[in-house]
Formats: C-alpha cells, sequence, structure tokens
DNA sequence: ATACCTGCAAATGGTTTGCGAAGTT
DNA sequence: AACTTCGCAAACCATTTGCAGGTAT
C-alpha cells in the first residue's frame, strides 16, 4: 500500500476503485501531468473512469496536502505529488518543467515580505526560459 | 493626450470613443484593476461600452505592452499599467496588491536559469502575506 | 472608400456540480 | 444500513469570437 493511499485512509477517505487507480498513477508520474494527462493514464487501467473523479480526486488530493496545483501560464491545471519546497523553471520551447530550489531565494522572499510588513505564507516563483544550445 | 494614446497611434491604432474611455480609466488607474473593474469603471465615463470591447483592448494593449497582464491565484485576470519591472505581494486578507522590486532577486533568478542551463525569458514571482500586526 | 472597430449574443474550454445509482465500511 | 463516492450530463464562468452595422482616417 503506497504512503499516500495509508493518509487517505488515516483521513478517512473511502478507497474505492478510481482513487486507487489514480494513486498509481501519482505514483508513477515523475513529471506535472495536467489533468486531462491523469485521466488518460487512469483510463489505461481503468477506462470505465470519469473526468469529473479526476477533478474531484485531484482537488481533494490538493486541499488534504497530497499533491499541489500548478496553474503554469497555460490556460490548465497541472499537478504532482507534494514533495520537499521547490520552485519551477519552465522550458518554453517543450512545455517541460524543472525543479528547483534555492536557499537563497527563500531568504530573500521572506525577507522582503517582512520588509514590507507581512509575513510570507506561500509564494508563486516560475522561471520560463529557453535553452541555451552550446552552439549559438 | 495621454502616454500612452500618442503610443496606441504610432501603433497604428484608430483612436474610437471606446479606447479612449479605457486609456481614461488606466491612467486614472492607480492599482491593479480586474478586467471587470476595468468595465464597471468605463461605464461610468460611457455606460454604452461592452465587456467584449474591455477584454479586446486590455489584450490589444497587452499584446502591445501598453499594460501587464497578471493571474494571481484567484481565477481572473488583472491588468496594469506597465511601468518598470516588480513584482507583486499580495495581501490575503484584503486583496491588495503591493509592488516592490529587489535587485537581488533579479540576479538570483538569471543566475538560477542559467545554472539550469537556460536563458531566463520571463518569470513570475508572487508573494502572499498577512500583514503583521504590532499588537501580536 | 475601406480597413478597422464595436456591441451583441453565441461559442469556448477548463472546471464544478446536481442527481440518482453504486460502492465502502 | 448509513454515508460516501461515482459517472453522466448539465451548469459555470471568465474569456473569446462571428457577425452585421458603425467609424476613424
Amino acid at each position: 500500500m503506497s504512503n499516500i493511499e495509508q493518509r487517505c485512509i488515516d483521513a478517512g477517505l473511502k478507497m474505492t476503485a478510481p482513487r486507487k487507480v489514480i494513486l498509481q498513477v501519482l505514483a508513477m508520474a515523475g513529471d506535472h501531468p495536467s489533468v486531462d494527462e491523469v485521466y488518460a493514464r487512469a483510463k489505461e487501467i481503468d477506462s470505465s473512469i470519469s473526468i469529473a473523479t479526476v477533478y474531484r480526486t485531484l482537488g481533494l488530493f490538493d486541499e488534504l496536502g497530497f499533491v499541489v496545483r500548478h496553474e503554469f501560464q497555460e490556460g490548465y491545471s497541472r499537478y504532482e505529488v507534494s514533495s520537499e519546497h521547490h520552485h519551477h523553471l519552465v522550458d518554453l520551447e517543450t512545455g517541460k518543467v524543472i525543479e528547483f530550489k534555492d536557499e537563497q531565494i527563500e531568504k530573500l522572499k521572506s525577507k522582503i515580505a517582512h520588509d514590507l510588513g507581512y509575513e510570507l505564507v506561500e509564494c508563486r516563483l516560475e522561471l520560463y526560459g529557453r535553452k541555451i544550445k552550446p552552439d549559438e
């Protein structure tokens, strides 16, 4: 039984077939799939699943903190299994999402908020860039 | 004639009544109004204006770089007259948007992108926080 | 005159939701 | 049995768009 599955049970959720399928999809996902992608992957396991359930389940998992919902500048949401705090760089040409972590940025963010008289609660930091090719 | 109005003419845009009204609204706005807010303010000047025109005009001004479109985590867009590069801190309690600039952050962003093999093209940096009250 | 613009209303598209049926505990 | 959860289809809602009439240049 997966880590999240146990946490679902602890949270009092019923372990239904669709949820197990979505959990399985998330466990296998090393990327940042959109709802449609999660739906497509889930359907390969059980074609009877409904996209409404995918939306509901991902929303639920987000509320419970099992996944993180991102809205990069694409017009739809992507989800990732939550892990250590990090930010993202989006490849403007391929759409590929790269994760990064930077201690200096973390400190700077808090400091800036503080200097403005605010306690930093959350933040969104996304870099959008183009891959540098050695030969140009 | 406003600065942007001149730039519209230079860009070859026809200076129609609706555009002048929206320009006037933007010139008066010191904040980050949503489309609905721009629409409401514009209607006070000329009630015949259509929200489709507000959407079209703001989209056009955004393309031309006269305004900047933001999508804070609210489910709709806000616009601001473009000025010097800066980022935003959103007050989670009031929704108020505070602008800030930080040279260190700018350098760090580029460095991070570079270290990942990318040229930084654009970025989104939003802080969300709660005001620190002296008595707590 | 002729592009370009506008208002209106309909369409879009991702996301949410009401409902009755089905599943979990 | 009691309460969730599901699939389906309809509803939502911000935004976009087709169209036919209007307007700046």
